[in-house]
RNA sequence: GGCCCGUUCGUCUAGCUGGCCCAGGACGCUAGGUUUUCAUCCUAGAAAUCAGGGGUUCGAAUCCCCUACGGGCUACCA
């Protein structure tokens, strides 16, 4: 078992951030002069990606562009119980929509292919069998069953059963058996595993560049496998052996790693690749919104708001999740959006294009604690992206609502009305219900609408109103405007009165832009036509 | 359970080398203004005893310690 905790190494070092900053400043002196920045997204293809994952590779692709460094897609596909297909192409084009571009992976090729770690299979167990010969790992021929057993019985004394220092020899592995043993097993093909051989008391310490030192004692590590019975690398050596092979720089990934970051420093070390090892920065996580627990894959749609980028259609259980572009988020406001989560500018810029992006971004300033979501603030995002996209943009993407619609408008028109209603709209796709009226005639009138506003004066002011309409000689909304305005004035009539009533007579309710463009738009005789249907049909 | 990481308004956060912070910004919320509706926009406001407790100090959100709480990890998964 264990060493009692007494042994227990742990030094909480006192990591300010002056000294962090200075850290990470020489980070870049060696780096710089020496050797390129180089960083990866290494999503494993085991379903889609969700936005926490994407902002990883964000912040590693931020990273990148703003050194100058590059930044490589690499797939850890060595389980191959849980690759899901679809899934590699999902994370590609997902990224692809963010406007994150990789200078090597999978889909671009590099000097470093291939970039997918089944195809690198027979690289990995040379470097098995170099910890082998230098006894930082060893042959284990525990089956699964043996091992559930023995969790098990530890379970129930309520201990954690760990392979480690204290308890391996009484295992069945190559440090508890004689080498004929061990020949005789692996020759007669029994399956067995690569472990590393953890050592007894030997201080670790992971740099990290978002936490400072993280230092921690080998005995609380345990004998991790390296190598699988079934001819694949675990995560632990993939990751470290294609690290060191393409030279990366940097590893930016999730918070969850951070455990085992000491089990990875032990492995450059015992590689000899220590003084080459990269700089870790492990990113805090993105925690579902009523604050229990990470975001995870398995959330679906069920928290209000899409956890997934792109739609993603499960290829077993054929459940569908939303994504954020179907549900009609802009990539650049979403992009915005979970940039902002976790990391800050330090200024009071909240609207960042990926340029200003790349050129505020520091790892600096990513902060070291976990983030919600905020699907108001998201929507607020979207509105403002919304904002700055021209009136010709909005057109096009409604045009397809409107043709789904089954309604045929000029492009012109679509731009006009886009142009009208663009400020009060989230999404693109309320659009629709807050313009209809500009396509179709309203049959029906708001119910709230007429109650509260259509008096008992309104429909002779209404009845007037069309006349003047009739009688206007310039059709464009600003001298329409001038006209009808003229008009309630020399009347004496109230302005609010005639117009709500007008309103609700023409658009059906109480919504929409200015109802002089609305009129100007829809043009005389379709005005003219649903002010006569209204006088009809409205009754108080 | 063990180990590791974290903890400032409801949410995202500013705050780093202690005093300019009885804590600033943004979203949301409330009220008012502009307006022909809604929205935009403008103004104002409520909202954190800086997780709690001890220290250090003339002075702490900021440094130290403890506790609590939250999270991560604890697979022949990544």
């Amino acid at each position: 078992m264990h060493s009692n905790s007494s042994h227990y190494l742990r030094l909480s070092l006192n990591f300010s951030l002056s000294q962090r900053k200075i850290q990470y400043l020489c980070s870049f002196r060696i780096l710089i002069m020496e050797n390129r920045i180089r960083v990866r997204f290494a999503p494993s293809p085991t379903g889609p990606l969700h936005i926490g994952g994407v902002r990883t590779a964000l912040y590693n692709y931020l990273f990148a562009q703003k050194l100058g460094g590059d930044f490589i897609l690499r797939i850890e596909d060595t389980d191959q119980a849980r690759f899901v297909p679809g899934a590699e192409e999902y994370i590609i084009e997902s990224l692809a929509w963010c406007g994150i571009k990789f200078s090597e992976g999978v889909h671009v090729g590099g000097p470093y292919a291939p970039y997918r770690q089944s195809e690198r299979k027979n690289i990995y167990r040379q470097y098995a069998d170099q910890l082998i010969e230098n006894g930082h790992a060893y042959y284990a021929f525990d089956t699964s069953e043996e091992l559930e057993a023995k969790r098990k019985e530890y379970d129930s004394k309520k201990q954690t059963f760990q392979y480690c220092p204290a308890n391996r020899d009484t295992m069945k592995n190559s440090l508890s058996m004689t080498d004929a043993e061990v020949k005789q097993k692996i020759e007669s093909g029994e399956h067995y595993v690569i472990r590393i051989k953890i050592p007894d008391h030997t201080t670790v310490i992971v740099n990290d560049l978002i936490r400072g030192k993280v230092i921690v004692d080998s005995s609380m590590l345990d004998d991790k496998v390296l190598f699988k019975s079934d001819g694949l690398p675990t995560y632990h050596l993939a990751n470290v052996v294609d690290d060191y092979l393409m030279k990366i720089s940097h590893v930016i990934r999730g918070e969850e790693w951070l455990p085992s970051a000491p089990l990875h420093v032990l492995l450059y070390r015992f590689l000899g690749w220590e003084n080459e090892m990269p700089f870790f920065a492990h990113v805090p996580l993105l925690l579902k919104p009523d604050g229990n627990g990470k975001l995870s894959k398995r959330d679906g749609d069920k928290l209000g708001f899409p956890v997934f980028p792109l739609r993603w259609t499960d290829p077993k259980t054929k459940d569908v999740s939303s994504g954020y572009r179907e549900s009609g988020y802009f990539p650049e406001a979403m992009v915005n959006i979970i940039a902002l989560l976790g990391w800050n500018p330090g200024t009071e810029q909240e609207l960042f294009s990926m340029e200003e992006l790349i050129q505020a971004f520091s790892l600096e300033r990513v902060g070291k604690s976990g983030s919600k979501f905020d699907p108001e603030k998201a929507k607020w995002f979207n509105h403002q992206y919304l904002l700055k996209k021209s009136d010709e943009e909005i057109a096009n993407l409604f045009s397809v609502i409107v043709k789904e619609k089954g309604i045929q408008a000029g492009h012109d028109q679509l731009v006009k009305i886009s142009h009208l209603a663009k400020e009060r709209i989230h999404f693109v796709s309320e659009l629709w219900a807050q313009t209809s009226f500009f396509f179709e005639a309203p049959k029906t009138f708001d119910e709230k609408a007429v109650k509260d506003k259509w008096k008992e004066t309104s429909s002779q002011l209404v009845a007037e109103a069309k006349d003047v309409i009739i009688g206007a000689a310039d059709f464009a909304a600003a001298p329409l405007k001038t006209t009808v305005s003229n008009f309630i004035q020399e009347k004496k009539y109230s302005m609010g009165l005639v117009m709500n009533a007008l309103r609700i007579a023409i658009v059906g309710a109480s919504l929409g832009p200015d109802l002089f463009e609305i009129i100007s738009l829809i043009g005389k005789e379709e005005t003219i036509r649903r002010i006569d249907f209204a006088l009809a049909n409205i009754r108080k």
